[in-house]
RNA sequence: CGCGGGGUAGAGCAGUCUGGUAGCUCGUCAGGCUCAUAACCUGAAGGUCGCAGGUUCAAAUCCUGCCCCCGCAA
């Protein structure tokens, strides 16, 4: 079989990388267009949730319900070249895979390797762009197609589109919608391959920002922050890991929020007040608490949570 | 067998250790008070205490098995 032309996009043959359920959009979506997948790579199974029990990544399991090869090499470091080369790809889609692709891989599909990227780059490179945007306040967002070079997200830009973020938007949501906006792009790209390919522009450097990765720490709340703050944080981690906090010795998760009208300075900050439902005040401004967990317990309302827990009022969150 | 919390009225919880009439705060319904109200007063309805078996004169409570929900960790 001899490499296909740009010209017939369905006789390509397409490798797709990703791991999360941002990527399985666009997997699903190259399917639905009728692309030839001809390989799913993802990370590996590995023990996760209660019990330990060994997970496949959401990409895996759909990938083997397509009847799909999939790989699934612990790194890409070394030895990996052979099965890739061995596909004989046209073209690599990679979407939150998680692994870095060494130099030597991009250089086998004929195509190369074009990335969906959950911002608009060169702003929020690196590992959580969609969190980075919320939590840096950011108004807008959007999808990046590139092509991949060596470096972290610094690829030339295919295109772009941007949606709006609203102080209402929570990361699920978000990464909902902007996975399917990549899923439609990554399309539409591969669709017209030869001319998207031609229209790539350089990723300027003005504005690069690298997106941390998040950790435990970054998602405990600090009660002393200004409530705006401490609001984009909690719609950050919403609904996954959740933003949380201590009262009295419980683990709570803080799922949901509202700026409250009535925003008290006037108490210390940190105080678990009643003020139609469960309000708490920040180092600046108050937050009334809408959606909670506590640990061990489903998701309630700031009400109900209060209802059982009269006592709680009063005490200091930390 | 990674660690841990939980399932009791429509909601949130107590009661379980130490077995003995099913409780609290809300909500709902009816009536009352009030210029009026999410306020206040009086009353009522609403439960096979997750499921099954066992122990006992007696089980929400003790024993065994099972189902379901969730937090940590990764």
């Amino acid at each position: 079989m001899g490499k296909a032309n740009a010209t017939e996009p369905h006789h390509l043959r397409v490798v797709f990388m990703g791991t999360s359920g941002f990527s399985l959009t666009a997997l699903a979506a190259l399917l639905d267009a009728g692309f030839h997948v001809v390989a799913v790579y993802t990370q590996a199974p590995k023990p996760a949730g209660r019990n330990y029990k060994i997970q496949k990544s959401p990409v895996h399991c759909f990938a083997e319900d397509q009847n799909i090869a999939v790989y699934v090499p612990q790194t890409l470091k070394s030895g990996q070249e052979e099965s890739l080369r061995a596909l004989a790809p046209d073209l690599a889609v990679v979407s939150s895979y998680g692994l870095i692709i060494p130099r030597d891989m991009l250089l086998i599909p004929t195509y190369g390797f074009i990335n969906i990227h959950a911002s608009l780059l060169p702003r929020w490179r690196g590992a959580a762009p969609i969190r980075s945007a919320i939590l840096a306040g950011d108004s807008k967002t959007g999808i990046t197609i590139m092509k991949m070079d060596a470096g972290v997200d610094t690829g030339d830009i295919i295109a772009v589109r941007s949606i709006d973020i609203t102080p209402k938007t929570n990361h699920g949501e978000l990464e909902e919608r902007l996975g399917a906006i990549g899923a439609e792009m990554i399309v539409d790209v591969i669709g017209n391959l030869d001319e998207s390919l031609s229209q790539a522009r350089k990723q300027p450097e003005e504005g690069a920002v690298y997106a941390p990765k998040v950790n435990k720490k970054s998602s405990k709340i600090d009660w002393l922050a200004a409530a705006e703050n401490i609001l984009r944080q909690i719609k950050a981690f919403s609904p996954s890991p959740g933003a949380w906090c201590e009262i009295s010795g419980l683990r709570i998760q803080i799922l949901d929020a509202e700026i409250a009208a009535n925003g008290n300075s006037s108490r210390p900050a940190g105080i678990v007040a009643e003020e139609a439902g469960m309000t708490v005040a920040c180092g600046s401004g108050s937050l009334r608490l809408t959606l909670l967990r506590p640990a061990g317990k489903s998701k309630m309302s700031g009400e109900d949570f209060l209802r059982g827990h009269k006592n709680l009022i009063g005490q200091v969150a930390s």
